[in-house]
DNA sequence: TGCATTTCTAACCAGTTAGTTGGATTGGTT
DNA sequence: AACCAATCCAACTAACTGGTTAGAAATGCA
């Protein structure tokens, strides 16, 4: 008969293995896959440099394994984003509004991610989950403009892979390169403030982007 | 009297730090400053490790190097854009298409300002070059919007420190990330094609963002 | 030519790194 | 209670790392 696990706090293997993981994702966030030390990350989580080897094999196997789980964490927040009931063009708003907050939120996920396409994508590539982890949110977005067509709100031919893109790297690069920009452009870009108006400036990029109709001038 | 050098290609001090430093920006952008190898980039250079140490002094200083000259390029670049004599539009357009192929051009850049960011703009901030390159980019944008509004093209009130981040956003996230992103929009981003079409889009955006005069709902 | 300086080289060093080993402790099962 | 697998630990290792040293060869100048 399986008894309830009562879960002592001490000798529990995945408390263990969450400890490693968490630990892990602090230090390869703060120092990329090279600069990450294995010793500090086994010390870090509590546990013992075996134990870390144990149940992850290798350094690169656990560097995927929190680039899966930090990935995870992102698609969880776009999975909560329900879009029905909603015009196309609050939908859209809605979209960028949570994919602004989730990215400004994971900044971990940022510098992991920057991590791995040092690397070229090796992990992920060989990671399933990240391989479908956008699928949905590709669906929802091209329905979202092809109702907005529909609707005349929107104008036609915009394409939805491009957009997306456009919709992360206005909110990516400006957390990812803030210690950079903020050299050249003389603003704290991570106050309270500066955020606000950023996301303000990129949902108005998006939507007028989507809603005008003019025509361009060259 | 100074004999003008004949430079027999060896016994060339100029050369061998010209040298050093190219061998160095392809390692420190290939592997990031964690993953860089001191050795490795002594041996590429042709030249010795002892000659590194006496030019640069050590690996921080290197690097710090290695990313004022690579940022260099990107300001010797830009100062070749001439807005002069241009519409507002078509100014703004000559600024987002040449920013738009200098990143194309120099993924070399875009990975070495990623590991910048890394270690949070150590070197970046102590260098004067860094902090004074882009003052006139600014200013220039800054006249470029003035001078639409005035004209009755753009409309008022647009930031241009938001905008020109947007602008870098807009490509860089795109030639940084395509790793990452290829897996998950099942693209070949880097492609002559898409590339286009990318540049089309992110002039699109900006333009739009800058003409459209309708308000906008929500 | 003689001599100091610059450019260069190879061998070396101390500290660090990812990964291993062998054994101790614990908890569940019978 | 006796066993066994799962969990844990300290100490070890072989390879590698950034940086140094001592001295050789070329260069410029008196």
């Amino acid at each position: 008969m399986p008894v309830p696990k009562t879960a002592v706090a001490k000798r529990d293997a995945e408390v263990t293995r969450k400890n490693i993981l968490e630990a892990a994702t602090i230090e390869f966030s703060e120092k990329g896959f090279a600069g990450a030390r294995v010793d500090l990350i086994a010390s870090r989580s509590g546990a013992n440099k075996n134990m870390l080897y144990h149940y992850f094999g290798n350094k690169e196997a656990l560097f995927t394994a929190v680039l899966e789980n930090a990935y995870g964490g992102l698609r969880a927040r776009q999975r909560a984003v329900k879009l029905g009931g909603l015009s196309p063009e609050d939908a859209l708003h809605e979209l960028g509004s949570a994919t602004f907050d989730a990215f400004v939120e994971m900044p971990h996920l940022i510098r992991l991610l920057n991590s791995e396409n040092l690397l070229n994508g090796v992990h992920a590539k060989q990671s399933d989950l990240i391989n479908e982890m956008y699928d949905p949110l590709f669906a929802a977005l091209s329905t979202v403009l092809e109702d907005g067509v529909k609707a005349g709100c929107f104008r036609p031919g915009i394409d939805p892979t491009n957009l997306y893109i456009s919709m992360a790297s206005l909110v990516y690069h400006y957390v990812s390169n803030h210690a950079t920009l903020e050299i050249i452009v003389k603003r704290d870009l991570m106050s309270d403030e500066n955020l606000r108006a950023r996301k303000a400036h990129v949902l108005e990029m998006i939507l007028r982007f989507c809603t005008s109709k003019s025509s361009l001038a060259s």
